[in-house]
RNA sequence: GGUCCCAUAGCUCAGCUGGAUAGAGCAACUGCCUUCUAAGCAGUAGGUCUUUGGUUCGAAUCCAAAUGGGAUCACCA
């Protein structure tokens, strides 16, 4: 309606005004709720050129498209603003098209380019926490909003599989877990761990025994004991005590620090763990097995979590897979000159040029890190979908630079899409206690989070809920429903870049801006129509301004999915289905339906309870969130 | 120290491609269940949009600086 308008203006503008006025030139808003009006044109930009007072030029154009454009009947100018009003024939006729468009909002399947969204991408030594539900939540719901603008999407984890971290809890489970009667070490099935969790354990055993044996070796240099130390370790041991002399107390437990990291090298239990990893590299099939049957515990522990967060995932990389290839790419941008290689054999980048630092790609004894294992990942990907035109990473803003240096590399080696590669950098989660810090023991834990929130649900919907006729499975499933749908939705009403806050008592919150406010007006709704006769839309029928506010508000529909599409962020349409909702409810509360004596008014109003309930449920389904039909 | 991000009501957040009197929810206070599910609705109160400059007819919104908070700059991932 408002190209339209748009269009009739800027053809006749030579004619209106004596000249030619540009796009940007004619500036729609919505209409503020004390004033009649559908939609409102901004005057002021034109009242310069036109060199008219805004009451003039709002008369002129507002007598221009009564006359000139079918719709518009009515209109008004106060201040700078000319306020348009459309008869209501033109809002029933929309609402019709609505009722009719079963897939509305939703774009042409397929009608855009092939897209890749990874999320998740855990650590097998950690179980999942909060800040993981975020990251799933988040990529799963962007997946189903780029699938929806008409995206082809492939929804994809990296497992990080291998490496150092892997290789301590597998020597702590060696040598620390205990053997039971029959001479078995600890396994899920004997001890009924999850098997994340049991292997998270052996992880964090590894740390204690790490940071004890650190402790004794800086006992020994302290006492001047330094033999069957490396001579550079010592020196640097001696140059950081000197450093200490005479600093404040920052400085000191800075370098503290340092040489803590000095007597980690020298750990028997890390050089343990290294060999470990060279054996791992070398395939030794010992090592190898041991490898596999741990990661299985953890991947059967994940994908327990994983289903009751109802995310999926259509295609896994491993980057024990993929960091071969990580190599080869060093490799070959070793031998194009844009990478350069230091006397001790590392490979590096320089990118001072752009303002950033050097960076290292590949250790001096020859193993991959992060970066290589991330560069060799992108490019198979590309090389496993030919189709694919981007890749959107759903990873946490403190890899900022990370993903700047990666994406700056995969353009230095000649790939063209890494132009359209793009990190969905979302803000951390912070606990009203402060951060998270895995060390102090201040994590949530994914699985205990969901089952508090689905079992404080229970407890909630037993005290007001109407379930009479519901059978057990249906109860449960109910109280899944709700209690997911309410830590959902408080996770992703918030922009995803900005950090938040998690107060585990406003997630399991029922009233106000909440998942459950949301799901109970669909209840509602799915009520009034069970108990409805059939009715049919006469687009004849007159209508009140709560109910055209409704109509206006799910015209918008389209538009806010392309807006979610395009700034990846499903807050957009928490916001907007909310704010749906409490539109439906004004009127709802206000507004008699099925007791109506004026059957057109009556089938008006059922047919946008019902398309209210149509949009919430295919919005919610965006975010990953079900809708109950009763609760 | 370099780079990047953030700052709106007591709290949690919208609004930010410049436009009318800055909006919600929570918490506080008042009302409304004998009529479609009160997980709701109606209302009261609560703001120098961190500060200072600049651009503009017009700035919470754009630019610059300051202040405060956070992240990052590893042969960890």
């Amino acid at each position: 309606m408002e190209k339209l308008i748009k269009s009739a203006i800027i053809e006749k503008s030579n004619h209106l005004f004596g000249f030619d006025c540009s796009d940007s030139l004619i500036q729609f808003q919505k209409t503020k709720k004390e004033f009649e009006g559908d939609t409102t044109l901004v005057l002021f930009p034109l009242m310069k050129l036109a060199g008219k007072s805004p009451q003039e030029i709002g008369k002129v154009l507002g007598d221009f498209l009564k006359d000139n454009v079918r719709c518009i009947r009515n209109y008004s100018i106060i201040g700078g603003f000319l306020n348009v009003s459309f008869p209501n024939s033109y809002w029933t006729r929309q609402l019709s098209e609505i009722n009719a468009d079963s897939d509305f909002g939703l774009a042409a399947k397929d009608s855009k380019p092939e897209i890749m969204v990874e999320y998740s991408s855990p650590n097998t030594n950690k179980p999942l926490h909060l800040g993981h539900l975020r990251n799933n939540f988040l990529g799963y719901s962007v997946a189903g909003i780029l699938e929806a603008f008409g995206h082809k999407v492939i929804k994809t984890q990296i497992i990080n599989d291998r490496g150092i971290h892997i290789c301590k809890s597998m020597l702590a489970w060696q040598k620390f877990s205990p053997l039971n009667e029959k001479g078995e070490r600890e396994n899920p099935e004997n001890t009924g761990m999850k098997g994340d969790k049991l292997v998270g354990k052996y992880y964090v055993e590894f740390d204690k025994h790490f940071n004890a044996e650190a402790k004794e070796i800086i006992a020994q240099w302290n006492a001047g004991q330094f033999e069957g130390y490396p001579k550079t370790t010592i020196a640097k041991y001696e140059e950081f005590t000197e450093a200490k002399k005479g600093k404040d107390e920052k400085a000191v437990s800075g370098l503290n620090d340092k040489i803590k990291e000095l007597a980690k090298n020298e750990t028997p239990i890390l050089k343990e763990a290294k060999d470990l990893l060279i054996r791992w590299e070398g395939r030794d099939p010992e090592v190898y097995l041991l490898w596999t049957t741990m990661n299985g515990w953890v991947y059967s522990g994940f994908n327990e979590t994983y289903c009751k967060m109802g995310v999926t995932f259509d295609r896994l990389y491993y980057e024990s897979d993929t960091f071969i290839l990580g190599k080869d790419l060093v490799n070959e941008g070793l031998e194009k000159g844009i990478f350069y290689q230091k006397d001790d054999r590392s490979v590096w980048i320089d990118l001072t040029d752009e303002g950033l630092d050097h960076k290292l790609l590949l250790r001096s004894d020859g193993t991959s890190v992060y970066m290589t294992q991330d560069l060799g990942t992108a490019v198979d990907r590309f090389n496993d979908y030919p189709e694919l035109t981007g890749i959107i990473y759903t990873v946490g803003n403190e890899q900022d630079y990370h993903f700047k240096v990666l994406f700056l590399i995969l353009e230095k080696l000649g790939y063209s899409w890494a132009k359209s590669c793009f990190h969905l950098s979302y803000g951390m989660v912070d606990l009203p206690t402060g951060k998270m810090k895995s060390r102090e023991g201040t994590v949530v834990d994914a699985d205990d989070l969901m089952d508090e929130v689905i079992e404080s649900a229970k407890e909630m919907t037993a005290e007001r809920g109407h379930l009479d006729g519901m059978n057990d499975t249906e109860r449960e499933n109910l109280y899944k429903v709700i209690g997911m749908g309410g830590l959902k939705y408080y996770l992703l009403k918030v922009d995803p870049k900005k950090r938040m806050l998690f107060n585990p008592a406003e997630s399991i919150e029922l009233n106000g801006h909440t998942g459950p406010f949301i799901q109970y007006a669909h209840a509602r709704i799915q009520s009034l129509l069970g108990k409805a006769n059939a009715f049919e839309l006469d687009t004849e029928t007159e209508m009140g301004t709560s109910e055209k506010e409704i109509i206006k508000q799910l015209v918008l529909y389209p538009a806010i999915i392309e807006q979610a599409a395009k700034e990846y962020a499903p807050s957009v349409i928490a916001n907007y289905t909310y704010e749906l909702v409490k539109l439906f409810n004004q009127f709802y509360q206000n507004i008699t339906i099925l007791n109506e004596t004026d059957g057109k008014q009556k089938a008006l109003r059922l047919t946008l309870s019902k398309n209210v309930a149509k949009v919430i449920k295919s919005s919610m389904h965006l975010l990953g969130i079900e809708v109950p039909d009763r609760m």
